[in-house]
DNA sequence: AATGAATGAGACTTCATTCAT
DNA sequence: TATGAATGAAGTCTCATTCAT
């Protein structure tokens, strides 16, 4: 479905946006990049929103597919929220430029349609979660157990502050370790054994 | 020490910021706004980055003062936390747009000397709280306690991450109790009764 | 001569033309209005200026047509006249886009050698009206007769302003009906009863 | 009101749509005929279609003076009606590229409130002449009288005409003589003293 | 006969900044 | 303290056309 030189500019544009944000990411410096003259991008992408809006598209239907994959009746829900965060972050480890543009809605000011899709792709985790979550809750019989939507604040919150983190120190820790050992002591602490409050 | 002009050179910026984004925040939409001319800013800063950085010595210098306010001997580490937060959160809503341009280290790609002062608010925060956390923890003698940076992640990234959610929800929620409840939960699951790992 | 391709190309620039002016006919709208690529135009013609040049051909060999085809001698000059223009208006009704494009020299900047096209017909189309006019006014033997040139002034240029306002408005009233009263009245004013001057 | 740079540039600008259409109107051979960069244009013109705008506001205006100014009541309808067209063709005399622009809607295809300002001058004359040829009309009390649509169609079409004429031609005759006598013919033939129809 | 890929030239416009006043 | 005028660099994008297939 997408040529060769429309994947070769995809990845060349997430590169870009990864690297310099997105003030870095101009027609000029992404031809320059995949060394073809400015105009020979519009061959591929009717405008440069429409890269964006590719990438956007091209993200949701990979965590789709991740949701999709990892949702294994067999499997118990705390487990299934530990697969969906350690693929994610392996994702991540493999290439670290996802991270930067996924964890990006700030830089997409202006783009309204672009904000819309990354909130999409948000809603869509927070409610997989959600699910997940009440089927703890509801196993575990206790009575203090917290509103799904702060531990959602909180996993999802802490797994970007954790990917941001490793960004800023130039990747020099083990982002899939450390990743899977904090959503580990949230569900451990929160979810499953949570305190009296 | 910041003229009149000044100041409201630098309101002026961090509106901007928050609504539209880096962006958004040319010296041609600040003139604008301030009704001046634009050549007219360049009479009270040196330039545009000079304005950025202002901004974030400015943050900084604050966050440093409530750092000093709230370090109460008599108050214990727990109530301690909670005030910082608390005071955060407070100027958060009494100011929504500081919130956009403190959480944005993105947006200031390039600006390396901006990005450095980021992080030196974001040290000096964990670094506080880190002493809060240990003294807890040697307090209450448990076994299983958790790596204090951890911890740190989970305050800061999920704090953020509520900002962030009620920014995109257009304020429509009251952020001090929604951050407060929070940040207690977290305190409680994570620093003062943490469950077995 | 032309090849059915050559023809749909001649067609379809002429459309855009009147359509959307002299701008709005490029390459790319072109082929997307055939249906075929870019390139493909030029299998058909060596330039866009060779699109042009060839619909002005076109255009003349029309027009010396309807003379040829007119010029009954057995006709006396006012009805060839009448004739002239009831074909010319006929021709527009059928086909109003024609219209658009024959009488756009404005839109010819440039081009030196279509524009001298256009004025090749209008020569033509002069002549042969001076000649009909002499020919009535050597008839009615008046003392009064006007410049042929003048009345070739009237007659075009009503004529086309006709035109454009029918275009103008949407092609709401009969150009036709209109256009023959039109001629009909500088006929009878101008040439075969003119008023003492 | 208008600044000296700002007439500079309107009358580049008539100048270069003279001499070569609306496609030698750009920003580049503007900014190069009055010795300034490309974006030194935009401090004094908000875009390309606001010089564009301004010129046509200018341009009504001046029309709507002459209308005033000759206005008199004291002249005879038709004393005014020259009294216009002397006025007009005099203006056209004195600066030619006015006429190329004025006469030129075919050349704003897609700037519909461009078109929308020249309809507006048009439909003004064409009110105002029709006033004066029904007063005329009313006063030589014929039964023959042309419908005043008509009339306008043949004054202005004709006057049109000649001045394109007057253009390709480079200006190698006097407008003015001619264009005085030709509205002398029509108002005479098919005002004053229409023949029976 | 047709096309996918490409491009140099150039379109309009915005940017941060400078200079003379 | 302020501004009107200006600009080089860069932004996104369109143009007619060419070339290899």
């Amino acid at each position: 479905m997408l040529s060769a030189r429309q994947q070769q500019i995809l990845e060349a544009s997430i590169e870009l946006i990864d690297k310099h944000g997105i003030q870095g990411f101009t027609i000029k410096n992404l031809s320059k990049k995949i060394q073809i003259s400015e105009p020979g991008i519009y061959r591929h992408f009717e405008s440069k929103f429409d890269i964006l809006d590719t990438i956007m598209d091209i993200f949701k239907q990979r965590i789709q597919d991740y949701h999709k994959f990892l949702n294994d009746p067999n499997n118990k829900p705390e487990v299934r929220i530990r697969n969906f965060f350690d693929t994610v972050l392996k994702a991540f480890c493999k290439n670290p430029a996802f991270a930067s543009v996924i964890f990006s809605e700030e830089i997409f000011q202006n783009e309204e349609k672009i904000i819309q899709k990354i909130r999409e792709i948000q809603e869509m985790n927070a409610g997989i979660m959600r699910e997940l979550i009440l089927e703890i809750q509801a196993g575990n019989g206790q009575h203090n157990n917290i509103d799904p939507d702060l531990i959602n604040s909180v996993l999802f919150g802490s797994v970007r502050f954790l990917v941001r983190q490793w960004k800023a120190n130039k990747y020099d820790f083990d982002l899939r370790a450390k990743g899977n050992e904090l959503i580990g002591v949230i569900t451990n602490t929160m979810i499953i054994r949570p305190a009296n409050q």
